[in-house]
DNA sequence: AACTCCGCCAACCGCGGCCTC
DNA sequence: AGAGGCCGCGGTTGGCGGAGT
């Protein structure tokens, strides 16, 4: 027989873990009830066996007595609910703080902290008898002296009768993880697909096991999570290319704001009354996990932690890890790469972008979406991982790789310099496919050093959201860059259809470009060239994109169109170049 | 036993969307 | 159209308790 120790004076919630232990499930409602219960028996503990969770819903109109926590207000409790209230505060251990914060209900000062028994059963009483909702009016009715947002959060959180407390499930648990990988950080969504289960907890949950994750230094998630999403990727995301050049860049480059437009025009609507439109975002995920993540079994909970210590040094390219703060508005470590194009290409994609897939759709915002929050990790985690095997060097490969493909003989891309790139990122391809999470630890890239320090400056890149204050205070750099992209995403008027006109803009059809190979010759007026360059893409940029910037400027069909003059401080040209392309 | 550190989690806060007037 | 209220979501904070020293 399970007992429930009342010793806790600081409301249910510390009591419903006990009370879920084991199998038994109870709400936090029908434990209202039992310390009720338990109060008219004046025990101390309680038997489980006595508890009756049928009853925690049905709450009569006036409530009764009931235990609030101690004899004392067990001996204090009347009928009335703002009696109690005031009793209730008076034995809670809050009430230093009520009494801190004024003059308790009635229209005064709303009270803060923790709730207490009396009030939860208050709460449960009032919306027994008039329902969910119009949660401001439960002050105003109730007599308690909590505001409606309180409320709600009480009810929501720990007082609802459908709520399962306790301690995760290992198949919880991991459902969690998928849920994340599919939706990032909108723990209402994935609270909605755990019934019992609020957003809290999973949000708790997961923030916990990140940190826990974090400080053993191991990825946030298992290695069959990444694959399955890696695989499912490739089959997802085939049209990217196609967005036009201003997402690219905004992903490319990323920043607040370039960034905050790119999610709020990918990103699903935070609400999503109408439908769970996005319950096929990974449908390989969606659906039946399990088995797509077969072997993800073996990793319960922290058994994942068991593998990948070979990834001595897990994203650290991740600033929201670097700093031990786990915030989130951005996508996890790797369901969160709308930085740089390149790193969200797969190999798989660039394959299938490099073979031509023309006739794949545009994908829809919530694909989109799915792409930017979802995909790439070993990609990304080894391009994070590895110094030598910068995301930018793929781009430029993937790109001029795709210019092959896409331009056809219009565009001569197929010199030698595309083909050498092309296989170098099939090499490369092949490398990170065969290796996968091997490559963390020694990602010796087959193209020999590499733009590895482009982006060591601006560690966002690899895998976070530019969208964090700290990566900013961390990186002063990428506001500098940001700037820059700004300035280039509102100088020139980027629509869709020009997308292929605008895609001079692309970072990486930049570097492909002669824009930087001529910005020495040019001089003084290229200054601001460089500086932009170097800004956007690190200092150690110049080294590296040189010896890009001669690969591609020997096809140079960016050449050819005249872009190869444009500086940075002359977008209007540029437009117009793009006009005429 | 006392103290410190850390993990967990309930609750608060700010923001933004929706709805009504 | 827009102002205000309501509601929900996500991020953050602070308290509690357990573990470690």
């Amino acid at each position: 027989m399970k007992y429930i120790s009342l010793r806790e004076t600081s409301g249910l919630s510390r009591l419903s873990p006990s009370i879920e232990d084991g199998d038994t499930t109870i709400t936090t409602a029908a434990a209202v009830r039992r310390l009720r219960l338990s109060s008219e028996s004046s025990q101390s503990l309680l038997p489980l066996s006595a508890l009756d969770t049928s009853t925690a819903v049905s709450q009569p109109a006036t409530p009764p007595p009931f235990n609030c926590d101690s004899k004392e207000e067990i001996s204090n409790m009347t009928s009335d609910s703002e009696d109690k209230m005031s009793e209730d505060c008076m034995d809670s251990p809050s009430v230093e703080e009520a009494s801190s914060i004024g003059k308790l209900g009635g229209g005064g000062l709303l009270k803060k902290g923790p709730w207490t028994s009396a009030e939860d059963a208050i709460l449960v009483d009032y919306v027994n008898r008039h329902g969910e909702g119009n949660w401001n009016a439960v002050q105003k009715h109730s007599g308690l002296s909590r505001c409606g947002k309180s409320c709600r959060l009480r009810w929501a959180n720990h007082l609802r009768p459908d709520l399962r407390k306790g301690a995760f499930t290992p198949k919880e648990e991991r459902q969690i993880i998928e849920l994340h990988a599919k939706m990032g950080n909108k723990w209402a969504r994935m609270a909605a697909e755990m019934p019992g289960r609020t957003d809290n907890e999973i949000k708790n949950y997961w923030n916990t096991r990140i940190k826990r994750r974090h400080r053993a230094g191991l990825p946030i998630y298992p290695p069959d999570i990444s694959q399955a999403l890696h695989e499912n990727q490739q089959c997802q995301n085939v049209a990217l290319p196609d967005i036009p050049a201003s997402g690219l860049l905004a992903q490319g480059l990323g920043s607040s704001h370039s960034d905050s437009l790119m999610f709020s025009m990918l990103h699903p609507p935070k609400r999503f009354r109408e439908s769970r439109e996005s319950e096929c975002l990974i449908p390989c995920v969606n659906s039946s996990t399990a088995d797509y993540f077969p072997a993800f079994d073996q990793y319960p909970d922290d058994g994942c932690e068991k593998i990948t210590q070979l990834s001595s040094s897990i994203l650290p390219g991740s600033h929201a890890l670097l700093n031990g703060n786990f915030s989130s508005s951005e996508p996890m470590p790797w369901a969160m790469n709308p930085e740089l194009p390149s790193l969200q290409y797969s190999d798989a994609q660039v394959g299938s972008w490099g073979t031509g897939t023309p006739s794949s759709p545009l994908p829809s915002l919530d694909s989109v979406s799915t792409l930017i929050q979802s995909p790439l990790t070993e990609q990304a985690q080894s391009d994070s991982l590895s110094r030598r095997n910068s995301g930018l060097l793929e781009a430029v490969l993937y790109e001029s790789h795709t210019l092959k493909s896409s331009k056809n003989s219009s565009c001569d891309l197929t010199s030698n310099v595309s083909v050498v790139a092309g296989d170098a990122m099939d090499s490369l391809s092949q490398n990170l496919r065969e290796t996968q999470w091997e490559i963390h630890s020694d990602p010796i890239s087959p193209l020999g050093h590499s733009t590895s320090s482009v982006f060591s400056e601006c560690t966002p890149i690899s895998g976070s959201s530019f969208d964090e204050p700290h990566s900013v205070e961390i990186f002063p750099e990428c506001l500098a860059k940001q700037e820059a992209v700004d300035w280039v995403t509102t100088k020139c008027d980027v629509n869709e259809e020009n997308a292929n006109q605008m895609m001079f803009l692309r970072p990486d059809f930049l570097l492909a470009s002669n824009w930087f190979g001529h910005s020495t010759e040019r001089g003084r007026e290229h200054s601001v060239l460089n500086d932009t360059r170097g800004t956007l893409l690190g200092e150690d940029f110049n080294g590296d994109c040189k010896q890009i910037s001669t690969m591609s400027v020997s096809d140079s069909s960016c050449q050819k169109r005249g872009c190869g003059s444009c500086s940075w401080d002359d977008m209007s040209t540029a437009c117009e170049l793009s006009e005429n392309l």
